[in-house]
DNA sequence: CTCTAACCGAGACGGTACGTCTCGTCTTTTG
DNA sequence: CAAAAGACGAGACGTACCGTCTCGGTTAGAG
């Protein structure tokens, strides 16, 4: 899904514009942040691009995997995991830079990828595959390295201690029930570590 | 939203069809049984009610609003909430139940109403009115007696213990990234209680 | 067409509310004169007159209808044919008469209803009858007159020269293309009677 | 109103389908033979020609002017007025032809027309334009040649003349009291050149 | 002085067509 | 030969009136 940049020697006939793809992504970019997902229609994109509707299809398959492409290259993050050896300190900078990205424009734009990808199913393989994966795999890297440290038991399955951190977040990113705080956090990976029994 | 019965008195005027309402309702259901919330179209609902689209719009002001209705006249459950006294029991009890009706074309449709609800903030406040509210409503007395019999810590925020619970759960249910099973339940529930560090 | 006043004995049952009947007349006219007969539909009549469209549907056939004992109750003219003894005296103040109310919203309202007769053959009926005819007996009075003083040729088909007087005056109504004038009237009754050879 | 062929060089963009203007055309044409104006409806229309509605409201403001097209495609006719040098021979050979075509089908079709555009100022615009103004102006020169010739006073304006002529005729089109038959014609336009007036 | 038939309001309802929107494809010309 | 321009078929959207159908409440003459 979304335009690779084509590692074949070049290909005969004209190449591929690169103007033209930054022009869609900032456009579309552009479009999510001013009316989400809705206003990002692939008419609109072509028309703020001065890009023809077909052109767009030509490289990406379908609305979602603009948008997507356009909120990776809008909001390219470092992706950056600390690593301080102690668990929660970790966690809790990790998710307070993921929190205040959510908080914003982001992260409706992010919410409207979910809901879209509900009924778009290689929307949700791009959003698993370009998003929700390599944040696991870092996730994963701190994680088993605070199972060697000791400090977490070696039995618990990592991904499911992934859900129990990252899902109740995303929850409240969806649901919107109860707002995404830093407390929220904070008390999340608290009772996730000590457990919310009386010892 | 969706269509209350009337308490009042008879007003003036031909009185609504429950006929139709029921119509509706199961027609809309066998639709999103079949091919989803996307196959759920006004037209293919009023088509197959043998029902005008106006009447549709006259009680419902959205295609979720029909849907959701639908589901919950399809799908309305005992939203009984076991309460034994032991809150690993219950727990287990209860979110199995309704991991096995998630694990359905229930919990497709579930994840494509929550979709939908990104986009459509009526649905979205419809599906905390309606489905989130009644069942955290449930949870939160048996997770206070738990607190009362000494077994859960005082200063535990019920709204966060229960995104801990609940959160994962939705989590997968929207994200597919691992399947939605018993073991897993078993797992959270255990983590959470007893919590994931080294004793 | 219309609600014929009944001449029967008073019939069994609650009788016909003539203040209704009269409501209908006037938000009709109403109507008429603020939009035409496009904004004078069954439930903008119903809705002005505070009556239920099943009441007007119980007593006029069709919206037409409803029009047309709109604009003969707020435009009863007189119908009075003066009848001097000069045939042109009498036409020109007939036609100047005629040619002063179509000039007005009437002729605007009376080229609509001719419009809608086209595909009304019930309100073509009703126009003919309650418009025309009337209209054309007394002039067949008078020109049968202006025969018999042998002030017109006696081989002379009345029909025919009644086309000739009222069927370009129509046109214009109807078609636009020229002004609806009094010279034109002048010119018209003073070309038919004398022709428009070179003597 | 109505696509005109481009005389412009051939613009960018893929160029409009001669085919589907045809086909749009055609479908109206076979329509409105049918069931008259009523059942040319725009649905009905792009159905018949296998045509999307939309392409339609691109080329056409209204289904009037859809009609009017097809009227004109249907029935596209000589326009040729003879000029003999006598205008009497000119006037009842004209309108014979004009007659003959308006008992039958097209007479009915351009009454709804004429009816239509009694509610349709665009449609009211392009039937003067396209269908009267250039009869009017063939006949103007003919009558222009009459006058010349002394066969008709010079006093008499050509444009009532015209309306002498043809109102009493498009009159009876649309009132429909009085059948349109050549011996009408016949006697109407004796008595307009003659007049009426016993000598 | 009730009974009762017809009238009437309110408004739900199935239906047809409207005019608009976006999608994804197709067909030209331009650079 | 890629890209733009834009025509096109498909099909859902939400709205407007149509004409019909219950309802409950009313109104006047008949019994």
């Amino acid at each position: 899904m979304g335009p690779e940049k084509s590692k074949e020697k070049s290909r005969s006939g004209r190449p591929r514009s690169e103007k033209t793809r930054l022009a869609i992504l900032e456009a579309t970019a552009d479009l999510l942040v001013e009316g989400g997902l809705g206003a990002a229609t692939m008419e609109s994109i072509a028309a703020r691009a001065g890009v023809s509707k077909v052109t767009i299809y030509k490289w990406w398959p379908s609305r979602g995997s603009v948008a997507i492409d356009a909120y990776f290259h809008r909001y390219r993050e470092t992706l950056n995991f600390p690593d301080s050896g102690n668990l929660f300190d970790d966690l809790i900078t990790q998710m307070s830079i993921m929190i205040n990205a959510f908080r914003g424009r982001a992260g409706e734009i992010m919410a409207e990828l979910i809901g879209q990808a509900q009924s778009d199913t290689a929307l949700a393989q791009t959003l698993r595959t370009k998003w929700l994966q390599p944040r696991r795999e870092k996730t994963t890297i701190v994680l088993q390295r605070a199972i060697e440290r000791g400090e977490v038991r070696s039995d618990v399955s990592i991904p499911v201690l992934m859900d129990q951190l990252y899902g109740p977040l995303y929850f409240r990113l969806v649901a919107r029930h109860e707002p995404l705080t830093i407390e929220f956090a904070d008390e999340l990976i608290r009772n996730t570590l000590q457990g919310v029994l009386q010892e």
